[in-house]
DNA sequence: CATAACTCTGTACATCGTACGCGGTTAATC
DNA sequence: GATTAACCGCGTACGATGTACAGAGTTATG
C-alpha cells in the first residue's frame, strides 16, 4: 500500500470529465449513475475507511452496481482520483471579495470551522516580530485564511495527504483554487517566480502539520486507544532499553512533553505554533523588497 | 494503496528485534538469513520499486528463500517496516563535536551528498533580516544541518514519506535521532515543550518539501516523460479550457514559471528558498524568548 | 421494425499478506 | 551415542485487489 498518484490515468478522458464533456449522445438505456455521483460516493467511503479502503467494488456496492459498471463511467480508477481531488477542492466558498469569511457550508469533521474561522480574528496580531509594516495585514490574514483552509480540508479528507499532486490534472476547481492562493500574495511586488515560491512554502508546511495531526488521529482510531493509554502500555518497553545518559536531552523533552500533553505531542498545537513562525519568515522575506503592497497598487491604478 | 503505519505490529516483538534480543544458543537449524539482512533487502526493494513494489515474496526471492520462511524471523510485513525506519535513520554520520560535517558515507541518490554539505557553507549567511543576532549562527547551522540531512533522507528513501510515524516504534536510531534534534535547539532559553515545537515545525516543513521533490522525481519515473515533455502534451487538453478571465493570476505566474522552469515548478529551488524563510520565522521567535544561547550556557556553567 | 449504440453483469487472472501443517536439521538431554 | 525438543524453511490455501473480455439487455435512430 503506497501513495495513489494523481494524473496516472488518461489525461485526456480526466480533463473531459473534469470540464464536463457536454456530449450527452442517448443511444443507449438511461445511464443509472452520473460521474459526480460515483465521485462522492468514493469520497464517503475514503473519508471513513481511507484510501486502502476505497476499491471500485466497494464504490459500486454503495451505489448499487456491480464493480464493472463503473468503467462504463470512468476509465479506470486512477481517472476516478483525479475526480475526487477536485471534487474536495470545490467545497471551499467561493472566494467574495475583501472581507469575505472562510466559514461553514459543509463542515464534515467537526471542529474544522472554528479552526477556519480563527484566521480572522487572529489575523496579524500577537506576531513575534512586533514591528508594524504597512499593509502586512492585508496578506498575513489572506494566507493564515488560505492555510487553515488547506489544513482543515487535509482533515476533513485525509486522503488527500495521500494523493501525488506533482502533475496534478486541472480541474477547474484545483485551477480556481491556485489563482485564489497566488492572488494572495499578489500585489506586493514580488515577482511571478516568488509569488509561486512564498504559496508553495506554504503549502508545503500545512501539508507536513495536517499530515502530524491525521496520523495521531489515525493511530487512535486504528489501535483503540489514546494517545494516553498507548503510553501507558509502551513505556515499561522503552524503559527496558532507554538509556538516560545517551540521550539526555530527549529524556528531558519527553519527559516534560508526556507531563504536559498527556501523549508524545500535540498537532494542533504543533500547527498553531508554526503556522505564525512560517508567515514570520515570509514577512522577513517581504521586508528585504523593495515594493510594499500600498506602492504596487498605487503603481498600478495610477494612469501612468 | 495508502500509507503504511510504523507500530502497526507488535510493539514488544519489534522493540526486541530493534534493541537486539540477546537470544543465541538455539536449537535447530543455522539460520539462513538475519533480520538485519532482511531489513537492507527490503530496503533496497522498496527504495527502487516503492513501497508498492515490496512485498513479502519480493524480499524473500531477493534473498533466495521463500515467502514464508521470512516469519521466522519476522512477525511480519508491519514490524519489518518497523526495522527499515530504523535501520534507515542509523545511516547518518555519529553526531561528532562542534564542526561535524554530515558527508558522505553511503550516498545511493546522486546529488543528496551536496546537498547535505551546502549546510555549512551557506550557514548563517544571507539572511533576509540581516540583524546579527547573538549566538545565532550556531543553532542556525545546526539546524540547517540537520533539516538538509532529513531531506536527503527522505531523497534516497522516498518511501520513509509513507510511513506513519504518528507512534513509531523507537528503535536505538530513531531515539538517537530524536535526541540529536532536540539538542539542536537546547541552551537556547527555551521550554522543553517550546524545543519540540521548534523541532517539529522544521520537520513538517522538510517533509512536505521532500515530498513535492520525491514525487516530482516519481512522475518522471512513472511516465517515461521529462515536465517539459509532460507540459507540451498536456498543454494544449488545458489551453481548450482555460479561461484567462477566470484565472487571471494563474495564468500569469503560470506563464512565466513555465517560461523558468521548463516545468511547472521547480521543488529544488522551493527548498532553497523555503528552508531559509522558516529559520527565520524560528529566529524571529528566539528573539522573543528572554535568553540568549550564551546566557542559558553561562547560567549553566557557573558553578551557582 | 431493424439496428447501432449504449449500459450493465459474470467470469477470470495475477498479486497481495499470511494462517496452517509438514518434513528436515540441529543441539541439548539422557 | 541415541533420543528428542526446538527450530527452519516450504507448499498450499484463502479472500482481497484492479480490470480485460464476452455477452445480455435496453433504447433512440434509420
Amino acid at each position: 500500500m503506497t501513495t495513489e498518484y494523481s494524473g496516472t490515468g488518461d489525461p485526456k478522458r480526466s480533463m473531459e470529465l473534469l470540464w464536463g464533456g457536454p456530449e450527452r449522445p442517448r443511444r443507449g438505456p438511461k445511464p443509472r449513475l452520473t460521474v459526480a455521483q460515483i465521485a462522492r460516493a468514493a469520497i464517503e467511503i475514503a473519508d471513513a475507511e481511507g484510501l486502502t479502503g476505497l476499491s471500485m467494488r466497494r464504490v459500486a456496492d454503495q451505489l448499487g452496481v456491480t464493480a464493472m459498471s463503473l468503467y462504463t463511467y470512468v476509465p479506470g480508477k486512477a481517472e476516478l482520483l483525479d475526480l475526487m481531488l477536485d471534487t474536495v477542492y470545490g467545497e471551499e466558498p467561493e472566494p467574495t471579495t475583501a472581507g469575505a469569511r472562510a466559514t461553514d457550508r459543509r463542515t464534515t469533521a467537526g471542529e474544522t470551522a472554528a479552526e477556519e474561522t480563527r484566521a480572522t480574528e487572529a489575523g496579524a496580531g500577537g506576531r513575534a516580530s512586533g514591528g508594524k509594516v504597512t499593509g502586512a495585514e492585508d496578506w498575513r490574514t489572506r494566507l493564515e485564511r488560505l492555510a487553515r483552509q488547506n489544513y482543515a480540508r487535509y482533515r476533513r479528507h485525509p486522503w488527500l495527504l495521500q494523493v501525488a499532486t506533482s502533475r496534478p490534472v486541472l480541474g477547474p476547481n484545483l485551477m480556481a483554487r491556485w489563482n485564489q492562493e497566488l492572488a494572495a500574495v499578489d500585489g506586493l511586488g514580488l515577482t511571478e517566480i516568488e509569488m509561486d515560491l512564498v504559496v508553495t512554502l506554504l503549502g508545503d508546511y500545512v501539508h507536513g502539520a495536517a499530515r502530524a495531526a491525521v496520523e495521531a488521529d489515525q493511530a487512535e482510531q486504528r489501535t483503540g486507544m489514546t494517545d494516553e493509554q498507548w503510553w501507558y502500555a509502551y513505556a515499561p518497553l522503552l524503559e527496558q532499553v532507554f538509556d538516560v545518559a545517551r540521550f539526555p536531552v530527549a529524556a528531558r523533552v519527553g519527559e516534560v512533553a508526556g507531563a504536559e500533553y498527556r501523549a508524545a505531542t500535540d498537532p494542533a498545537r504543533s500547527f498553531e505554533f508554526g503556522l505564525p513562525r512560517v508567515l514570520d519568515g515570509i514577512e522577513a522575506f517581504l521586508r528585504t523588497r523593495p515594493a510594499t503592497e500600498e506602492a504596487a497598487r498605487d503603481a498600478a491604478e495610477s494612469p501612468s
